[in-house]
DNA sequence: AAGACGAAAGTGGTTGA
DNA sequence: TCAACAACTTTCGTCTT
């Protein structure tokens, strides 16, 4: 899951298969340990011998209510059927309709559930992962009861929210909140609540991870992305970052770096995308250039 | 006319007694 | 539970290009 070592920050990471360990190269921390292997151990060259061979079924998915791990009470067979007595019969057909209904409060619960989370996040444009983790995350709030007294779709979407964080493509609460139509403030106290009694651990979000969506709706170079990373970078040590808001501090960034590259946007322009106000921008960008001494590039490229 | 600037007052959330 | 508090927003008048 990590793709940086949380040590010393390297992305830098080694896979040896054959001592089943991910190493850090930089420092050499161990990342993870007797790492399973997931490969498989025969070849099939032909379809008869992969029918063979074969001891598994279809992916696991948490985004269906079963796992998609369903099995339903087949249509064939029928003229077996009436060899049966009549009342025999009768319970089979009632098993099969009972079957066909699913019938626990948890799982009508989860088919509602999973069916608001396509809806919110082919709305927002999530990818499939991420749908997975928020299904898994939802699956655990629903077993531990968590559910109960709060709205099915705050729950989503604060699952959806931790979700997205887990994953490093942060969305802001507002946006979720859009796509879902959960207010901002209720999102947010859920999503509190959920990690907290799921004891899930997720470290402030960086503003590095929102560089490259608002930098693509602003549709800047890469260069000029790749600026504001570098500006984030040498900023990570002054402590500018902790304890501001990491969309303002983003939003800041971005702004100087396309000034710096002739691509200028307005503050009006940036604050828009990052969802934050012109004089939070200004504030924080203020910041940044005397912290690191840029001033007067700054104005010189304005000018 | 549009963008940038900054002061001042207001808002929602966190923290610590 | 309440008050203090920091970050952020809203609003608005002024300056710059």
């Amino acid at each position: 899951m990590a793709d940086k070592c949380p040590e010393c920050g390297s992305q830098n990471l080694s896979t040896d298969s054959r001592r089943a360990e991910k190493t850090c190269i930089k420092c050499g921390l161990v990342l993870e340990e007797r790492q399973i292997d997931t490969t498989q151990e025969w070849r099939a060259f032909d379809y008869e011998q992969k029918q063979k061979r074969d001891r598994t079924g279809s992916f696991l998915t948490y985004t269906r209510h079963d796992k998609g791990l369903s099995t339903s009470i087949g249509d064939q067979g029928y003229s077996d059927l009436y060899k049966l007595a009549p009342s025999k019969r009768a319970a089979f057909y009632r098993l099969k309709r009972w079957h066909r209904q699913v019938s626990t409060a948890t799982e009508r619960n989860l088919r509602y559930a999973l069916s608001e989370l396509d809806r919110i996040s082919s709305a927002i444009g999530l990818p499939k992962n991420i749908r997975e983790t928020t299904a898994l995350i939802y699956r655990k709030a629903v077993t531990r009861g968590l559910v109960r007294g709060r709205s099915m779709e705050s729950v989503v979407a604060a699952a959806l929210y931790a979700a997205c964080r887990k994953h490093n493509v942060p969305r802001t609460l507002d946006e979720i909140a859009e796509g879902s139509g959960v207010k901002k403030r209720e999102v947010g106290r859920t999503y509190r609540f959920i990690t907290r009694e799921l004891g899930i651990k997720l470290l402030p979000t960086s503003p590095i991870d929102y560089i490259s969506r608002f930098s693509s709706e602003l549709k800047l170079s890469p260069k000029t992305q790749e600026r504001a990373i570098a500006i984030l970078k040498s900023a990570q040590g002054k402590d500018l970052i902790s304890g501001r808001g990491p969309t303002g501090v983003a939003a800041a960034s971005i702004y100087v770096a396309s000034t710096l590259e002739s691509e200028k946007r307005t503050q009006r322009e940036v604050a828009e995308v990052a969802g934050v106000t012109e004089v939070t921008i200004r504030n924080r960008y203020k910041e940044l250039i005397e912290e690191l001494g840029i001033e007067d590039k700054m104005a010189e490229a304005a000018a």
